[in-house]
DNA sequence: ATGGTGGCCCGGCCA
């Protein structure tokens, strides 16, 4: 099972470099965020001429999530499934080949002393919350997306420069620790040393000068994590013409257990 | 330099 996972910036603009990325890439599920669209607008067509069954969660401007499967999608659900409220269609799930898949674009926070930095540590409370109330221990479970948190030091370009901003403070990396201690292992680190990022800003030539985070994680399930083989963020899709500003990250997991 | 770039959609918000 390939599983991949893309903060677009807007579907809209950056359709055609995601469909020939598809094509390229050949994930069997793949999330995105910030589609940017509503459901009426998403190209679900388009995806299906490719092959893939889609769920989209969007209500137009702002955020915008979906998952893209060629291996079945059922029971999706849009938002948390359990009446909390999303802060703007920041999730959906759905089953693909036994694995009920989750993705995610969690709030930016902004500042530390913003009230929407409250609310981005809320929401990944309440992403833990969903996972106790809808997924056993022992089931096959992926929660991939936009965290909008560098999860240690090496994720980020320079610590130094990022002291008393988000995306790094302790309190937002703990509500993701808190996430992961449901059962789910980020295992990227596993086959990329520090410093390999999936984000770089627009601005001021970031991306080729190095100064990039990583913020877009696929977290994975007991079983599924010890079934990995590999993991790797696609720079080259974040060159060239129009690009997003994040570069999306695959994960590649075996289909039997290895080496029995 | 308290900026910068890019997306939405046209003045300002959001990242």
């Amino acid at each position: 099972m390939r599983l991949a996972t893309w903060n677009v910036n807007s579907l809209t603009a950056r359709l055609p470099r995601v469909s020939q990325w598809l094509v390229e890439n050949q994930p069997d599920v793949i999330c995105l965020q910030e589609t940017k669209q509503a459901d009426a607008k998403f190209p679900a067509d388009e995806f299906a001429a490719l092959g893939y069954e889609s769920a989209h969660h969007g209500d137009g401007r702002w955020n915008g999530v979906a998952l893209l499967s060629r291996i079945g999608l059922e029971d999706p659900v849009r938002g948390f499934s359990n009446d909390l409220d999303d802060h703007g269609c920041r999730i959906v799930g759905a089953t693909c080949g036994g694995v009920r898949v989750h993705s995610v674009y969690v709030p930016n926070g902004r500042s530390l002393d913003n009230e929407f930095y409250d609310i981005k540590l809320q929401w990944l409370a309440q992403l833990r919350a969903m996972l106790d109330q809808t997924c056993k221990p022992g089931d096959s479970v992926a929660v991939c997306g936009d965290f909008n948190v560098a999860p240690d030091d090496g994720d980020v370009w320079d610590p130094a420069a990022f002291v008393g901003a988000t995306h790094v403070s302790e309190p937002e990396r703990a509500a993701l620790r808190h996430v992961e201690e449901w059962g789910l292992h980020d295992v990227f680190r596993r086959f990329n040393d520090p410093g390999v990022f999936s984000w770089w800003d627009y601005r001021a030539g970031d991306f080729h000068q190095g100064r990039g985070m990583r913020i877009d994680l696929v977290l994975i399930s007991e079983d599924l994590a010890g079934r990995a083989t590999g993991a790797r963020v696609d720079r080259d899709a974040r060159k060239g013409q129009k690009p997003s500003d994040h570069a999306p990250v695959i994960v590649d997991i075996a289909d039997a257990v290895l080496g029995s």
